[in-house]
DNA sequence: GTCTATACGATGATAGAC
DNA sequence: GTCTATCATCGTATAGAC
């Protein structure tokens, strides 16, 4: 018996970020990336993937060297998109930290909300990758994280904003977005860009700089 | 080639909530839940499970049916510790919303630094799990979630908090909570009383209501 | 309660024809 | 690029002895 997990994912239009070329790697990576959401790396079979193509297990090897490659170029996109959009965004900002905090929040909480399988699989099938396979992303998170504690340690410094333990405040502020995969939902009356402002107030409100 | 996955996990004491009772299933879940929470639920085999024990892996079939009802029993135990302390905290709380907000945001952001395998498990394996057998548990998340939001609707119509998007802020919230087993190290300078009293004091802010 | 032995299907991956 | 056929291996689960 097969588990039918996250059966809302299904539904949800797979949208793979317009840096990967359309053609046959395209096809084969958006169908892995809506099985590696909603049934896991571990849970889903080359078979799965190649069925859902509508070809067989073997055709798969002609694009890519293995399963784990599929993982390796989703996990690798997303976080390129994603820290991509923070420093698009912060470029635009100016200098004054609240309107840089919100200019990194709206582009982290957008992407979050475009893109929610591929958030899902690169925050929870990461570790199903060997370190070596993981670490550029890894790197390029770490980057993505420093980017935010920055800003709000010169907000600190200039006295604009006085959060609670700046570094706690700062894994809150990016959790928020984090997590909006798992309950938001893209078609509702709540728009991407109105929830983006939501979460740029409320990490405003928790630095104390409104 | 094996993946060393979630390496800093395997260093974590695993600490299953008392309400599970010693002897051999007691120290089987345990085995399951560190392997659970550092390769993935469909990453680990039965028969690491019983390596871990040195046993063989029909051993374990004596205390449990099948690999999928160890998850369950973890699952279970994870939603119900949580619920329980979420609930308790409410009772001791009074009748001022900001008060039950502390309390909540205290218990939730407690519960998830003393136990964080057990939240990433609960987290991220549930949906490894077939609909029927998640249910229970994914009824009692229901309902974890509905305090946190009653809660803020009464502060709401009390006049007491004023949140941008009270929906989105409850999720936002939560969401601080459920993220702290990815970034917080127990052992360091940052109690777990601390990190939940610095929780409540974002969550006020987030309200408007400090 | 735990062991050995084993059945059986599924899995990731390859070889070679077309 | 895709197919069929196939491989070795792994994972779940059962049977039956101790």
């Amino acid at each position: 018996m097969r588990s039918l997990p996250r059966a809302r994912l299904q539904g949800q239009k797979v949208s793979l970020p317009p840096s990967v070329p359309e053609g046959a790697r395209r096809r084969i990576l958006e169908t892995a990336l809506r099985l590696f959401a909603s049934q896991g790396f571990h849970g889903t079979s080359v078979r799965d993937v190649a069925k859902e193509l509508g070809l067989g297990p073997s055709a798969l090897y002609s694009h890519f060297p293995s399963k784990e490659h599929l993982l390796v170029e989703l996990v690798t996109v997303g976080h390129e998109t994603h820290h991509e959009a923070l420093r698009a965004a912060l470029l635009e900002a100016g200098t004054e930290p609240a309107a840089q905090v919100r200019a990194l929040i709206r582009a982290h909480t957008l992407t979050h909300a475009t893109h929610p399988l591929l958030a899902i699989v690169v925050n929870e099938e990461i570790h199903a990758l060997p370190p070596e396979l993981a670490a550029p992303a890894v790197a390029l998170r770490d980057q993505s994280s420093a980017l935010l504690r920055e800003v709000i340690a010169r907000g600190v410094a200039m006295g604009r904003f006085s959060p609670p333990e700046p570094l706690v405040t700062a894994a809150a502020i990016s959790a928020m977005g984090v997590r909006i995969p798992y309950w938001y939902e893209p078609g509702g009356a709540l728009t991407p860009g109105a929830l983006a402002d939501a979460h740029a107030e409320l990490a405003l409100r928790m630095l104390g700089a409104s």
